[in-house]
Order: structure tokens, then C-alpha cells, then sequence
RNA sequence: ACGCCUGUAGCUCAGGGGAUAGAGCGACGGACUCCGGAUCCGUAGGUCGCAGGUUCGAAUCCUGUCAGGCGUGCCA
């Protein structure tokens, strides 16, 4: 569809260019509401009525004739308030649609675009929280690899960072663990750091005492080469592989693991702090509050300055990641050094490191950089980009996107499930934020083993004679959908209110659902194997050998078989739109929407039991059509395509 | 105090100038001897927070206002 309108912009503005001010850019196609008005609605000339002063539907009537050249356009009428009605040729367009299945209308814009997504301090377990940031980085990634971006996937490790260090201060004070003996924990260490990391923040807050020792270790964390640097690398290392497992279990996956070790030894900040001096981007600051200090000053300038590198010489947080926003589009004239960390299914993830390896590919660089980080950190990443203006480097802060969405938090009724005490005060909220240095969270390992076995009690019931193997494996998918699809559907300004209820739902506007219709349409196609010895490349022949006899069709089929005909065409506008918009609940409501129709029309007619040869026919071709479209909605979802359910 | 976001059906949320405001859940009532009932059909349920304004047209844009959330660290 989006290539047919294409057509239609560009041709009815050459038709009428002449005769009409009127711009290519305000030629907006949209769609009718109802069928029985036609296809797709024009609406520029109620505007262009406006301009040159005539009455709208007048100037429509006028228009009309003028366009009776246009291919694939059957009929038009002037409606409504002065709009212009477009009927398609119906069987040409479906069977223009069906041969062009697996090609795309989409290109690419971007040299190399960059995202850098889900982030998690390397001293707990993945929380929902992350699962959200993680299911909408990953996902934009996917929409812009099937548009033809040549896309990274960075997740940041933020490795030498007070959160490690509150950790390693754990094991070394509260515990008195040598690194030997963390090494021999068995238990899940990402858990066990996550109850670990609650006792050290309550020990820390009501011994301030200690604080001094937390400030050596980070210290000493920093400088490498020393028993609390080991204990942060073990730690830190470890977890990385238990978030990459969690994450694995959902189906995303990385490219690169930049840490901040490595930004620290490889000098990033000192590079980048004399580019900053240089371009006079930031200034020391000699008098008032701020005395000692490097501030860089906000365009807006009712906003107060933001402080860079502290009196004491050290570099705050933002100050590092205007470091690596640089090396991202290879601005800094500074590289890390790489090596292989993790396989999974065949793919390298690669770590940086700070000493050369033999051989690694080549990453940064990016034309396009996508930080996908939740709305709290808006103003940091504001100042971000702020450092990239203040550098001249316009182009770059142009492009430096912050991919902002709203938190998870929690219900009063999950906190109970969770037997998660909470203070008087917070008791009054109607949600509570996730918090992981108050242990205030869903583990994202728990939620995915609870929908596991919700899903596998489901297959059981359903399909007891499968294996194990694969009753597991379906029941893994059903997980993996149900999660990545409630991550998806919300609004990015929407809190998610978590709710487990909810969450471990597998009716109604859920990822099973999407799965239940894929299923159930392979279902068909798998019987027509058995019964009739239909196969998947006697579809071709369907397809190629004559044409497809839509006056066949009688009562309500017609209108029917066009609406999920021209809704599924609609797909790959779909996925512009999230793009753009970077509204990936657009792409759940849509897919949702025509998994909605089509079993809407399932229950109407019926496929298998046909008699009539052309009908069934169109019908096999319409559910084929449906699949593959549904098919690639939800691979860019992420959300996986069970053989059966 | 300032900045950003939110307020739509009992609940959770879509719709973000255009034709009759929609889903899911929950409630109630139904569905094929037939392709999978994780499905489908129907009924009830709305002053789109409130008040002004702009417009041929406002849930949508503007102003004000009320309510809630999040930011505004020499924390990360």
C-alpha cells in the first residue's frame, strides 16, 4: 500500500499542478472509515477550498475528472465535507500484493545507526523495569533492520560505578568473602547480589561511618590491580552473563558491551574534556557555589549550569557519557580494543577491553545514535546533547535521539504477592517505583519462569501427547510473546502499573493471542498437506497461473475479504510509522488488530470443507497473504512463532 | 518555585484537527456434528478532569484552572 500511495501522490500531483496551488507534502492519503465509502480518502481539497476561497465540495466535484487516469482506481466520489473518495480495483490490487510479499517498499537513510539499550548496573538481577527498556530497544532495532539500516546494538556496562562497589563493599565487609570463596557461590548470583545490594544500601544508610570504605573501594575499583578491583571484575563479569541469559530468553541480543573500565584507562574523558576546553564548551567557574568547578552552560537559559568535573578534579556521570556520545559518532579520534565475551546462538558478543587483540571487527561510527533510556534521565540526556551543540558538532545533536519512555512500577497488589514490605508513607501511592536498592522490584527471571509455567500447565491441558522437549519449547515461546507483547503495548508516556494478573494473562490483547492466530493459520495449511496433499509451493502455482475471480465471492464475503485485505496491506505503513513516530505500540495495536479480523473472518468462512474451487481458492490465498504479513509483524515484535499451541 | 508528562467506559488503556469516540479485562446473554473455544457474536456501560478560546469542524490545538506523577544533585 505504501508504494501504491506513492504512486497516487506523485500522479495526482502531476495531474493537477497546473490548474491547482498545491504541494506534494500536503497530499496526505488517508483511509475512509467505512467500507462502503470507498478505499482511500483525499482531504487536501476542503484545505485547497479554503485557499482560494471556493467551496470545498464544489472544487471536489471539479477535481474529479481530472483524475480518471489513475491506475488501480476504480471508481471515485466526491464525500462528506468536500473529500475525495478512491475505490480500488480489488483484484488487482490484492494479486499486486501477493507478488510482492517479501519485498519491501522501505530503504534505508542512515549510514549506521546506532542504539544503545537496556544498561543494567552489573550488580543485581534484570528487573521488569529493564525488561521494558530492553523489549523497546530491541524492537526498534528490529523495525530499523527491516527498513535496511545498517543498525549496532551497544548495551553499556557501567562496571566501575557506585553500584558495583556497594556490592563488592558487601561481600569484603558484611560478608567477609575472599573473591575465592564468592567464586565457589552456587547459588543464582545475580540473585543472590540483588538481596545482597538491599542489605549493603540499608547497612550503608544507617552507617554512615562507612561510607569511607565504600569511597576507597570505588576508588580502588577505578585504579585497577588490587583485591577490590578483582572482586569488582568477577562480579561485575558474571552478572553481565546472567542479564545476557535473561535477556537471551526473550530473544535479544547485543553487538557490543562498552564499559566504563574501559572508557576510564583508554583516557575517553581526557580526550574529550580538552576538545570541550578547546571549543570553550564548558567553563571553570571561579567565584559563587560552583567555585572550582567545570560548568557547561544550557541553551535555555532560564536553566541553571550544569556542573562537569567537580572541584575535587573528578568527572560527574553525564560528563563520561558526552565522552561516549563522541566516540558513538566517531568523534573522538579514540578507540577501545575488543574481544569476544559471550556466544549465543552462534553470535559473538563482544566486549571492550583495554589492550589490543588480535582481530575484532570495527564498531562506533554511527550517521545515527538512539539512546534508549526512560523518561527520568531526560535531563541528562538533554545535556548530552547540549555538549555535542556547544562542540559545533550540529549535525551529531541532531541526530542523537533519546528514545524516552515512562517507568514500571508497582501495584499495592503485586507488592503484597511479592510479600514486599513497604513503609507507611509509601502505602498511601497507588504504585510504587521499582527500586533495586531497596529490593523493591519483579525479577525478570521470575516473571518469565512464572509465565513458563503458566504456559506449559496450558500446552499440557491442550496437546498432552507432545513430548516434554516440546511442550517446553512452546511453552518458552508462549512466555517469551505474552512478555515482549505487554512491554510493547502501552504507550511510551504510559507508567506501566505492573500487575501480575495482567501480566500472565494469555487472553484477550496478548501476545498469545497474535501467536494463537499464526497458529491456528499454519493449522490450515498443515491440514490441507495431510488431506489433500496441498504444499507450500503449490501456493506459486495458485498465484502465477490465472487470475483471481473476486465476483465468485457472494453475500458478505466481498466486503469481508476486502477489509482484512486492504488492512493487512497496510503493514509495512505501519512499521514507518512506529518508526518515526518511535511509538512501537502502534505496531502491537495494529498487529492485534488484524489478528482481531482475521479470526473474525476465520469464523465466517470456512477453508478445508469448500467445495466451490475458486472460492476456496481466494480463501487459501487470503489466510496465506495474512500469514506472511502477521508472520514479519511478529518478528519485529520479537515475539516468537510456535509450530503449535 | 520552575520544567516535562498524564487525566477518555467499573478497571487497564487506544485514538493526538475530520465522517457515528474504540479495544481488552470484568459483568450479563449467546455460538457451528464442520479448518483449534488461548476463539467468535451480542447486551449494558462515556458531559473525553473543569472553564474559556481558535476553527466550517476540537477528545485532539491555545489559555487558564484542578488533580496526580516525574524531573530540576559537586549521586549514578
Amino acid at each position: 500500500m505504501l508504494e501504491f500511495k506513492n504512486y497516487l501522490k506523485e500522479k495526482i500531483h502531476k495531474l493537477l499542478k497546473e490548474k491547482y496551488p498545491l504541494n506534494l507534502s500536503e497530499l496526505e492519503i488517508s483511509y475512509t472509515p467505512q467500507q462502503k465509502m470507498g478505499d482511500l480518502a483525499l482531504t487536501f481539497p476542503v484545505q485547497l477550498a479554503k485557499n482560494m476561497k471556493k467551496e470545498p465540495r464544489k472544487l471536489a466535484l471539479e477535481i474529479i475528472p481530472l483524475l480518471s487516469s489513475l491506475e488501480g482506481v476504480e471508481k471515485i466520489e466526491a464525500a462528506g465535507p468536500g473529500y475525495i473518495n478512491l475505490f480500488l480495483e480489488r483484484e488487482k490490487f490484492f494479486s499486486g500484493q501477493l507478488h510482492s510479499i517479501g519485498q519491501t517498499s522501505l530503504s534505508p537513510e542512515e549510514e549506521k545507526i546506532i542504539i544503545e539499550h537496556t544498561n543494567i548496573n552489573p550488580n543485581k538481577a534484570a528487573h521488569i523495569g529493564h525488561l521494558r527498556n530492553a523489549c523497546l530497544g530491541d524492537t526498534l532495532g528490529r523495525c530499523l533492520k527491516y527498513k535496511g539500516e545498517n543498525v549496532e546494538i551497544q548495551n553499556y556496562i557501567d562496571d566501575t560505578g557506585v553500584q558495583v562497589a556497594d556490592v563488592v563493599f558487601g561481600f569484603m565487609e558484611l560478608e567477609k568473602k575472599s573473591l575465592s570463596q564468592i567464586k565457589e557461590i552456587k547459588e543464582k548470583f545475580d540473585y543472590y547480589c540483588w538481596d545482597l545490594y538491599v542489605r549493603v544500601s540499608s547497612y550503608l544508610e544507617n552507617n554512615p561511618q562507612a561510607e569511607t570504605r565504600k569511597s576507597e573501594i570505588l576508588k580502588k575499583i577505578e585504579e585497577g590491580k588490587n583485591p577490590e578491583h578483582e572482586t569488582a571484575h568477577h562480579i561485575s563479569r558474571r552478572i553481565i552473563k546472567a542479564h545476557l541469559q535473561t535477556m537471551g530468553r526473550i530473544g535479544v541480543n547485543y553487538d557490543l558491551l562498552p564499559c566504563e573500565s574501559s572508557i576510564l584507562h583508554l583516557k575517553f574523558w581526557e580526550k574529550a574534556f580538552s576538545l570541550l576546553k578547546e571549543k570553550k564548551a564548558i567553563s571553570f567557574v571561579k567565584e559563587g557555589e560552583n567555585k572550582g568547578c567545570w560548568v557547561m552552560y544550557l541553551e535555555d537559559e532560564s536553566e541553571k549550569e550544569k556542573i562537569i568535573v567537580r572541584s575535587d578534579g573528578t568527572v560527574t556521570y553525564v560528563g563520561k557519557d558526552i565522552a561516549y556520545q563522541l566516540w558513538k559518532f566517531g568523534l573522538l579520534e579514540e578507540d577501545f580494543y575488543y574481544e569476544p565475551f559471550f556466544k549465543e546462538d552462534g553470535k559473538i558478543v563482544w566486549i571492550s577491553t583495554t589492550t589490543p587483540e588480535k582481530e575484532s571487527p570495527s564498531f562506533g561510527k554511527g550517521s545515527q545514535v538512539y539512546n534508549v533510556i526512560d523518561t527520568r534521565q531526560a535531563y541528562l540526556q538533554k545535556i548530552v546533547v547540549q555538549g555535542l551543540k556547544s562542540l559545533k558538532f550540529l549535525a551529531q545533536a541532531k541526530k542523537s535521539t533519546h528514545f524516552s519512555y515512562e517507568m514500571v512500577a508497582l501495584s499495592p497488589k503485586s507488592l503484597k504477592e511479592l510479600n514486599l514490605r513497604v513503609s507507611e508513607e509509601d502505602k498511601e501511592k497507588d504504585f510504587l517505583e521499582v527500586s533495586g536498592r531497596k529490593g523493591l522490584g519483579v525479577k525478570a527471571d521470575d516473571l518469565l519462569d512464572r509465565l513458563e509455567e503458566k504456559a506449559l500447565a496450558e500446552v499440557e491441558k491442550r496437546n498432552p501427547e507432545l513430548s516434554e522437549n516440546l511442550k517446553k519449547e512452546t511453552a518458552h515461546k508462549i512466555a517469551s510473546g505474552a512478555l515482549r507483547y505487554f512491554m510493547l503495548k502501552f504507550a511510551l508516556n504510559s507508567i506501566i502499573v505492573f500487575d501480575f494478573e495482567e501480566a500472565l494473562s494469555f487472553e484477550g490483547e496478548t501476545g498469545p493471542y497474535l501467536q494463537y492466530t499464526f497458529v491456528r493459520i499454519n493449522s490450515i495449511f498443515r491440514k490441507l498437506k495431510e488431506r489433500e496433499g496441498f504444499e507450500e509451493k503449490d501456493i506459486q502455482t495458485l498465484l502465477s497461473s490465472e487470475r483471481i475471480p473476486l465476483e465468485k465471492l457472494s453475500e458478505s464475503e466481498p466486503a469481508n475479504f476486502w477489509d482484512l485485505v486492504l488492512y493487512a496491506s497496510q503493514f509495512e505503513e505501519e512499521v514507518l510509522h512506529s518508526i518515526r513516530s518511535m511509538e512501537f505500540s502502534h505496531l502491537a495495536k495494529y498487529s492485534f488488530t488484524l489478528c482481531q479480523k482475521f479470526n473474525a473472518y476465520y469464523h465466517l468462512y470456512s477453508i478445508l470443507a469448500e467445495e466451490n474451487k475458486d472460492m476456496k481458492r481466494i480463501r487459501i490465498l487470503t489466510i496465506y497473504y495474512i500469514r506472511e504479513v502477521l508472520k514479519r509483524a511478529l518478528s519485529l515484535m520479537g515475539i516468537p512463532q510456535p509450530e503449535l499451541m
